[in-house]
RNA sequence: GAGCCGGUAGCUCAGCCGGUAGAGCAACGGCCUUUUAAGCCGUGGGUCGCGGGUUCGACUCCCGCCCGGCUCACCA
């Protein structure tokens, strides 16, 4: 440990952690400290202004900067030092501004503590006049400044930035100082879930928070985390999904409501999946899923007007566009289209469909389940053509135990899944409420589970309870917040738009 | 889990057909009062991901492992 300050106490302790810095490094590290060591204190350091957002600056007087006086406070991100002036840079969240210090005007003695003292990645509050330089750039022109906090580690290169992917997602704060991209991301991920909720608020949802740890997973087709609780000597699991709770609440009365959080998967990790996942699920009581169509739309159209401005988007290279209304194409009609074969093949020729899965490439054919089955084949097929915004309606019963029967068909229920951009973003139906029905379901879901599917759903005996008491007519929605980011992000893969995205421990 | 690509200074990257390690930025010492990746002179910094093998000699070739990326498989 090291003290910057001898005089007035320790001003800021700092672990060297000698073994733990590589050459470099700690050479940049001791270089830095040798410098400032007991000349240093900063622990007073606070602004004596309000700073200003960058932006905000920016915005206002850019057009007219004459000795606007402005305080501003950030990070030094880039600095030219001359003899007795110096320019640099001072960035924030929202953008990043020129300073300048000549000698003539913050005086000697400051001027020489800042070439002395200040090094790039510091934090510097400063307070000036605006003027713009010969080039043309708005500028700081600085007559007083604060060294706010001290950067004793060397900061990404400032022209390339940070490029290995894996530091990017380990020291995620060095991507967000150095990648321009990076920042624009999470303020966008942050802005759509600010108007998610917002959106959902204005429309009478209220907010729920239900368990995370549940003693059954269900919800889902997914493998669960498991883990165990000392004091009540149980094992409990991850939620894979809050649906059977925020129905329970439909059931307790509640007419809207949505929770915002995370579920988790114990599944593989690709460029779409992290094993926690951000999920929207939102019910409504007296709704049925055509209500939620043109709630979707609205809310899709809402979310992209607030937080691009617009509903044309790129993604990989072709144009997306979100305005609705949104192509509807009923399930079978997409896969009849596709494969010349209609409902009757796929829900009553078993044999037949196994052997197209097989044909279309699908593996161990031979092994799954029917409800499997079908679900791969439409994968196969129907997916990769889904890059416009396309409601998928009216789903087979078999792929979907939580949904209410369609009211015209007893082998469809009344669901819908959301394709944009070749994802799937949003999943919903008319809620099945029928408790007798949905213990059919579950013991269907049982028989998949011996039959070889390991992600067929739990059976949730209290959901069945709860349902005995009652849920008026519900409809429901979730959308998966992961997706819809990277998509307005423009961004290939989820660990972009994920702050911290799961990799494997450093050893 | 399989296939392919990658890991060299704190960061971004070179490094040939095997001969013992290089640049720019950052750091350190100087010069420099409108710079824009500022410039100029000088200095220090490397377990070449880890382990083994081949060889007189390995960053380089071979094998195994670790970490990451992409493609595929599973899922949203």
């Amino acid at each position: 440990m090291v003290r910057l300050a001898d005089e007035e106490g320790v001003e800021m302790p700092v672990y060297t952690a000698e073994e733990g810095l590589e050459q470099g490094k700690r050479y940049a590290f001791e270089g830095v400290l040798k410098r400032v060591e007991g000349k240093l204190s900063l622990v007073e350091a606070r602004l004596t202004d309000r700073g200003e957002p960058v932006r905000k600056v920016k915005e206002q007087f850019d057009y007219d900067p004459q000795h606007r006086p402005v305080s501003l406070a950030g990070r030094l991100v880039s600095l030219r030092a001359m003899g007795k002036a110096a320019f640099g840079h001072l960035q924030d969240l929202t953008g990043k501004i020129q300073v300048y210090l000549k000698k003539d005007l913050i005086g000697e003695e400051q001027f020489q503590l800042f070439k002395e003292l200040v090094d790039l990645g510091d934090f510097l509050g400063v307070r000036g006049k605006l003027f713009r330089t010969k080039t043309g750039e708005l500028t700081v022109e600085v007559e007083e400044f604060q060294l706010l906090s001290k950067s004793l580690l060397p900061l990404p290169e400032k022209w390339h930035g940070l490029r290995d992917t894996e530091l990017r997602y380990r020291q995620r704060y060095l991507d967000l100082i150095a990648n321009p991209r990076a920042r624009r991301n999470f303020a966008l991920r942050a802005k759509l879930v600010s108007e998610l909720r917002r959106f959902l608020e204005s429309a009478g949802f209220i907010e729920a928070e239900t368990p995370v740890l549940q003693p059954v997973a269900s919800g889902a087709n997914a493998r669960p985390f498991k883990t165990y609780h000392n004091f009540l000597e149980t094992e409990l699991y991850l939620r894979i999904a809050p649906e059977l709770y925020l129905k329970r609440l439909i059931v307790g009365g509640f007419p809207r409501v949505y929770e915002l959080g995370k579920n988790f998967r114990n599944e593989g990790v690709d460029r779409s999946h992290n094993p926690e996942f951000t999920m929207v699920e939102f019910y409504a009581a007296y709704w049925d899923y055509h209500d939620l169509v043109r709630f979707t739309e609205e809310l899709i159209l809402h979310l992209a007007e607030k937080v691009l401005g617009t509903t044309r988007l790129k993604y990989g290279g072709r144009e997306l566009d979100l305005s609705p209304p949104f192509r509807k194409v009923r399930y079978f009609e997409l896969l009849e289209e596709k494969t010349g074969k209609g409902k009757e093949f796929f829900l009553h020729d078993l044999e037949g469909l196994r052997k197209l899965a097989h044909e279309l490439g699908v593996k161990e054919a031979d092994r799954l389940t029917h409800a499997k089955l079908l679900d791969k084949v439409f994968e196969k097929v129907a997916e990769p053509e889904l890059f416009q915004p396309t409601f998928v309606l009216d789903f087979p019963k078999l792929l979907s135990p939580l949904a209410k029967t369609h009211r015209e068909d007893e082998e469809l229920v009344e669901r819908f899944e959301l394709y944009l951009a070749g994802y799937e973003v949003a999943n919903a139906y008319t809620e099945l409420n029928d408790p007798l029905e949905q213990k059919e379901r579950f013991l269907q879901q049982l028989k998949e589970r011996q039959a070889g599917d390991e992600e067929a759903m739990q059976m949730d005996e209290d959901f069945i309870t709860a349902l005995a008491y009652g849920m008026p007519p519900t409809a429901g929605e979730g959308i998966g917040v992961d997706r819809l980011a990277m998509i307005f992000a423009g961004e290939d893969s989820i660990r972009e738009v994920i702050l911290f995205p799961q990799l494997k421990p450093k050893k």
